[in-house]
DNA sequence: AAAACATACCATACAGTATGGTATTTTCAA
DNA sequence: TTGAAAATACCATACTGTATGGTATGTTTT
């Protein structure tokens, strides 16, 4: 990958954490990065391969390299923890924003129903470790997942390093009773 | 309110749990309703105005009307399974939608704020005739609402009834550590 | 020559306006 | 009480201005 186009999408990814993707138009992403449409359609096919292209891009950021972080140890439970220290550290804007991009374009819906399915599936690996069983690892899973997304949307909004706490002081509880 | 205006907000309301926020345009409206945009303008003063009455018409039959059927029961702990039924027998295809809508318009994000708060609210109050202390109440509501929020949008899709099984069985058992 | 970008243009979709038409309801005098 | 006139509710048609994705054809830089 060449270095302007590398450059496009890291701007695009900002962009996107900044401002949703009501912001990724190429009118306006163009003007915003001070140059003109020549420069996209130069490195992109089309609006579509770009978008495409950013995902993959904000999937190696956000889940291929977070979960490469927590595999560094080697036990579970720190694991878990070493996770959430990487989640803490990271911009994680960008969640909502695709999840509600992903309501109204499909293509969106596919990069997303994989990461969240590799996402799930690592949490259920951790469990798995644990002691729990396969359908019990694979529902706490996908709970504590969920806590974590629910928390960051809820009304007033909770920082990170709240919504992180609570979940996985959730998840804990639960996999107490379970064991 | 006029007949007319009513049918007019049922309308956007289905069209909202069908096709998201982003067939919420007037001139998709009018021609899905087949009408014109005289119709329209007369009913609501612009655009803005439009999307205030469907938010409102929205908290009514998604959370004033749930909490009024739960509140029949006496009993908290019946009254949370009550208001499971309920919604387990509403269509709550717009929930996702409107929080996507929330992200790009602060309108949307103003009304959302009250009806979260409400229905957290409402589920703290369950949860201190319960037994439970104030914070306790507070943080039980906020995760048990977020992983049945967060359930709903997780790929790959889970149904309505699992969602609910999911995050109130995880709630109850939240419940039982902490008493 | 190829990579990188600029400029000018097109078709479409959108919110909003101006104006007019029709049907129903209200008002007021005979 | 009643019937015509006035007001109002309801909707259609045609238009404006703006933003968008996309294309065609250049120019500059390496």
């Amino acid at each position: 990958m060449s270095d302007a186009k590398q450059s496009w999408l890291a701007f695009a990814l900002k962009t996107l954490i900044r401002s949703g993707p009501g912001a990724l138009t190429i009118d306006r992403l163009c003007s915003r990065k001070k140059v003109t449409k020549g420069s996209f359609y130069h490195h992109f096919k089309n609006r579509q391969a770009f978008i495409d292209a950013l995902m993959t891009y904000w999937y190696e950021q956000a889940t291929a390299r977070l979960i490469a972080i927590a595999d560094t140890q080697p036990c579970p439970k720190t694991r878990l923890e070493r996770l959430d220290e990487a989640i803490a550290a990271t911009d994680i804007e960008a969640e909502m924003h695709i999840r509600a991009w992903a309501l109204k374009d499909t293509s969106i819906q596919h990069h997303l129903c994989t990461i969240d399915t590799q996402r799930q599936h690592y949490l259920k690996t951790c469990y798995l470790e644990l002691g729990l069983d396969s359908t019990q690892a694979e529902q706490l899973a996908a709970t504590s997942y969920a806590s974590f997304l629910g928390l960051q949307q809820l009304y007033p909004r909770l920082s990170v390093q709240e919504c992180l706490t609570l979940s996985s002081r959730q998840a804990k509880t639960q996999l107490e009773a379970l064991l």
